[in-house]
RNA sequence: GGAGAGGUGGCCGAGUGGUCGAAGGCGCGCCCCUGCUAAGGGCGUAGGCGGGUAACUGUCUCGAGGGUUCGAAUCCCUUCCUCUCCGCCA
């Protein structure tokens, strides 16, 4: 949610932020609804306080009058008498009622507008961020490999063999079962099987440790179905609510509908909504794993092999929490990121970092860069029917300055609750560490030996008892 | 699922229709007093929105939403949440 009066101070700066998100979203009708309603606001708030000055005056005369009348010993002259002064009294605060329940109706009748056109309208991307429509557009910034592998090279001259997919090497050591998964669950489902399961649990582990032990980040559980409340807070709703799952509990009597959530940053953000930090508990650094769920509404037809779009998978996910310093947060931003290549580098995992460019940053991030690793199985295949391999995303690293927070009301000040001074609205981030089974696939494909084995990295290997190959 | 109790400021806790944004206490901050640690005294201590260069000021908020009333923390309705007991249960 963008802040109302930098939108007054400038509308144009916000209009081509959308513009250059390819969000179309009526500024300038805001900026009219938002002028009415605070000129209505202020019309009411002074009636109300003649109304209040007008009541704390003859509050007691009234209250007095209304004894008098009530005692059961009063003449009933004198109640008529004590009636028609009360009648009085009142006709003033009376009739300023009135006039304030009319404001209030105008009022009512505009503000809906104004909270939708405010909460689609996107953080605009910072000036650093390359303009363009889609993914198309991104950029590459940087790229690293293993010695061991040449990127200008296909996979067969740097290993000596044709690769496999990952589809491939899972049925060769039955790691998934996917017929059996979608008579589960349906369409893009899955079971993980035996080594594969024990692999996507190593990495899962392996990411989280890292984080917490080398990287000093909290370890959070956190729900993954939560209220709406949570999902637009974190802005993800309205605009992606045909992304989530929704348990309809109002349908059966239950009080709230709930979502299920497509990424731990949900239940993260959510942990401190509503609250005011301490400015020295700042930044607040916190991990979790957690099960993702996406409908993945609108990828019909796409990626439908393999594990590389599905409806559930775990994510391990960083979130930093802290003051309002674009300087700050970018740092922030670079030591995330930096967490996720040495972990890749230490899984021996080619991958390049995408600067996304304005149409493809959501409409949450001043900044977002994709982190890809290689997929030897993806890509247009060669002649000989040989997939040329390709970048796929495995991770995303945000920038959301003061937009996510400014929904979830997170602030902090010196002292924090119970501290004195102004209050200020938290800067956030987010990053992938470790999505799996996403992950497995470069994993998989990168690791293969030519008789089909896998060598398991070495990290992750105290995590699977100590084995070196999957064959 | 059944039965009951309750939600007030950073915390505890008063307040059942009128000057209550809310007594009192704790905590916290500043100051004073006091020659050791301790104790005492004074003042100050909610957030949002709007107006003002500012001092300041208007308004809203006592779980949430709605209603009654000239006036609601206080009455009514709805709802959410928490706690206790029973049942069930990973």
């Amino acid at each position: 949610m963008i802040d109302l009066k930098a939108l007054r101070k400038n509308p144009e700066r916000f209009i081509t932020g959308a513009e250059q998100k390819g969000v179309d979203v009526d500024i300038p009708r805001l900026v009219e609804l938002d002028a009415q309603i605070r000129a209505l606001k202020a019309e009411q708030e002074s009636l109300r306080a003649e109304q209040k000055a007008l009541s704390k005056k003859s509050g007691f005369f009234i209250g007095d009058l209304m004894k008098k009348i009530n005692n059961p010993t009063c003449p009933e002259s004198r109640k008529a008498e004590y009636q028609a002064e009360v009648k009085e009294i009142k006709s003033a605060p009376a009739a300023l009622k009135a006039q304030i329940q009319q404001l209030d109706e105008q009022i009512a009748t505009i503000e809906p507008e104004v909270t939708t056109i405010h909460l689609g309208i996107p953080q605009p991307a910072d000036a650093d961020v390359p303009v363009g429509k889609s993914a198309d557009d991104n950029i590459e910034r940087s790229t690293w490999a293993p010695d061991w592998w040449d990127k200008n090279k296909s996979f067969q001259a740097n290993k000596g063999f044709k690769p496999r997919t990952h589809i491939e090497l899972c049925a060769m050591h039955n790691l998934v079962d996917y017929p059996r998964g979608v008579k589960i669950a349906g369409s893009r489902s899955y079971i993980l099987t035996g080594d594969g399961m024990r692999l996507h649990q190593a990495i899962l582990r392996y990411a989280l440790d890292t984080m917490v032990n080398q990287n000093g980040f909290k370890p959070m559980s956190v729900p993954v179905l939560v209220r709406e409340e949570a999902m637009i807070g974190t802005a993800f709703f309205p605009g992606g609510k045909d992304q989530a799952y929704e348990v309809n509990e109002t349908a059966r009597g239950g009080g709230h509908d709930m979502y299920l959530t497509g990424t731990g940053e949900v239940g993260l953000m959510g942990i401190h909504q509503d609250e005011i930090l301490d400015e020295a508990d700042l930044p607040l650094k916190m991990v979790t794993v957690s099960t993702c769920f996406r409908r993945e509404a609108g990828a019909a037809g796409k990626d439908t092999a393999g594990l590389y779009r599905i409806h559930q998978f775990d994510k391990v996910e960083q979130v930093i929490i802290d003051v309002a310093d674009e300087a700050t947060s970018r740092k922030h931003h670079q030591t995330m990121m930096g967490f996720v290549q040495s972990l890749l580098q230490t899984l021996q995992l080619p991958h390049r970092l995408l600067q996304c460019c304005t149409g493809d940053l959501g409409t949450k991030n001043a900044d977002m860069i994709d982190i890809e690793c290689w997929m030897p199985g993806r890509g247009d295949e060669d002649d000989s029917g040989t997939p040329t391999g390709d970048y796929g995303e495995t991770h995303s690293a945000s920038r959301l300055y003061d937009y996510q927070c400014r929904r979830l009301n997170m602030r902090y000040r010196q002292g924090g609750d119970a501290g004195k001074g102004p209050t200020t609205i938290c800067h956030s981030l987010n990053n992938t560490v470790a999505a799996s089974p996403r992950i497995l696939i470069p994993l998989l494909e990168m690791h293969q030996n030519a008789d089909g084995s896998i060598n398991i990295p070495v990290p992750l290997q105290p995590y699977m008892n100590g084995q070196e190959k999957i064959s």
